[in-house]
DNA sequence: GGTTGTTTAAAACTCT
DNA sequence: AGAGTTTTAAACAACC
């Protein structure tokens, strides 16, 4: 990608904190974990002015990797050999950078999970977070968190993600992440928080990549069912009917609406309280991750309470809007204030992957957040205005330079690795036995070279694709998950 | 003994 | 100027 002259400061100090360096090494890899010696190969690689002073640079790069919250730490698993943990990124930390840019940092990331692990369903918010995360890396490797046009999305595996929509329609809940043909529990063999102990399932994807199929669709439904949550019958009948109409998928998706015609139309309103993760009571949100009562674990998608049906309600729901949060006509504000007489809580949301998932419309400034898409298409932070970046020679520490100005820096041919072909049935349980042997495959698959365009019209090089967001990776995803 | 990881402290630096 | 961030140094523990 065409980063500024990434890999040509020569001997000068780039303009990277440690922190963007290594995060930058950690996105580079294809699993998007990488063990410490890895991260300085990484960085050592491709800036010569780290291959001297090592083990300053070095003692100060491990410093922020235990320092920062942006860091997580992931134990290898048993057929993964090599000294130390690996290193990912915090699964929320996206945004930490500028414009996608590593040159600049947003603002220091820090989690704001409780000091003690809360275990909600045999999970604490550190691991759920973590398998979270896992999944989504690991949905990358099956084309998940590709592009629309990566040939890789033709290989997901029909069949487990069929197994995967169902358990998550029947389970649609927080708390443990339910496993094509495995249901798991914390703990057991074969659940991810115990990647070590990962069975063998042949012919079968690998279980985090089902597992963001089902928390990626979880997400989308959260903020959908708060919604149908607070609808009338009326409207929800009406709203299914049409919706069935215009997007015949909800016709082959059991679940997605509750069936309003079924006589059974109660809602278990307890459900609207809840134990928030401190142990007090607050009200029902979209991005609660609350674990389910043991009522709920064998209920079927809630269904409101009965009240005064409006037949003419021209409600209906597509895909996109469910994914975005987004319903046509838009949420009448009364309807929130009657679903929620009381107070709202003042507490924020422990989860907020799932609140932005639920509620976050898109801006023209989203970017994408997909590895291949940051690389294909950054976009460049530009000062407010020229700074002299050179260093004094007495500058009694070697500080970051700064970002040089737009102007300064040459666009750049740039590679970056496109798989043309995984066939996840046969490969996915290989790159289980192997991560190595994964990733000597992805090194080696083909190259694609992407001109970064020779435009100055634009100080944001290159232009954003129509594509281009973070809703139409969302989007992309549930797509590709319900037209299987 | 070298590597990895955590923690404290403080100086240097940036931003508002 | 003060708040916040980054860099550097260093002590120390755990591990292989």
């Amino acid at each position: 990608m065409p980063r500024p002259g990434r890999d040509s400061y020569g001997d000068q100090k780039p303009p990277y904190s440690y922190i963007a360096l290594t995060a930058m090494a950690i996105q580079s890899s294809p699993n998007k974990m990488m063990s410490l010696s890895e991260i300085y190969r990484y960085i050592m690689d491709r800036f010569p002015f780290y291959r001297n002073n090592t083990q300053r640079w070095q003692n100060s790069l491990r410093h922020n990797l235990s320092f920062n919250d942006c860091f997580v730490k992931v134990p290898r698993r048993g057929d993964q050999p090599g000294k130390g943990s690996l290193w990912s990124l915090h699964p929320t930390c996206g945004e930490m950078f500028e414009n996608g840019s590593f040159l600049r940092r947003r603002k220091r990331f820090k989690t704001n999970s409780p000091q003690r692990s809360v275990i909600q369903n045999g999970v604490s918010h550190h691991a759920l977070s973590r398998y979270q995360h896992i999944a989504n890396v690991r949905s990358g490797e099956v084309g998940l968190n590709s592009i629309e046009d990566n040939p890789s999305y033709n290989m997901i595996n029909r069949h487990n993600l069929y197994q995967a929509q169902q358990q998550l329609l029947n389970r649609p809940r927080f708390g443990t992440f339910p496993t094509p043909g495995f249901p798991m529990k914390p703990g057991m063999m074969g659940h991810p928080l115990n990647p070590q102990y990962l069975p063998s399932l042949p012919g079968m994807q690998s279980p985090e990549a089902a597992a963001a199929a089902v928390a990626y669709f979880r997400s989308a439904m959260t903020g959908f069912q708060s919604v149908v949550n607070k609808m009338s019958v009326g409207d929800l009948q009406q709203a299914a009917l049409a919706s069935r109409m215009k997007y015949p998928v909800f016709n082959t998706l059991q679940g997605v609406f509750p069936n309003a015609n079924a006589p059974n139309l109660n809602i278990n309103m307890e459900s609207k309280q809840e134990l928030s993760s401190d142990g007090l009571k607050s009200e029902n949100s979209p991005c609660s991750s609350r674990p389910p009562s043991s009522d709920e674990e064998n209920s079927t998608f809630p269904i409101p309470s009965p009240t005064s049906p409006k037949p003419n309600s021209k409600i209906n729901f597509s895909i996109e809007n469910i994914i975005s949060g987004r319903f046509s006509p838009k949420e009448p504000k009364q309807d929130e204030q009657s679903v929620s007489p009381v107070a709202p809580s003042k507490k924020r949301c422990q989860n907020h992957d799932f609140e932005s998932n639920a509620k976050r419309i898109r801006r023209d400034t989203d970017r994408a957040s997909t590895p291949c898409m940051l690389e294909a298409y950054p976009k460049v932070a530009l000062p407010k205005s020229p700074q002299n970046i050179i260093q004094p020679d007495d500058t009694p520490r070697t500080s970051t330079p700064k970002p040089a100005v737009f102007s300064d820096i040459k666009p750049q041919l740039v590679t970056f690795p496109l798989r043309t072909n995984f066939n996840s049935t046969t490969e996915a349980p290989r790159f289980r036995d192997s991560l190595a042997e994964y990733s000597a495959l992805y090194k080696s698959t083909k190259v694609v070279e992407y001109n970064h365009p020779k435009t100055s019209q634009s100080k944001y090089a290159p232009p954003i694709q129509e594509n281009d967001d973070v809703t139409f990776s969302a989007f992309a995803k549930l797509k590709r998950f319900t037209e299987l």
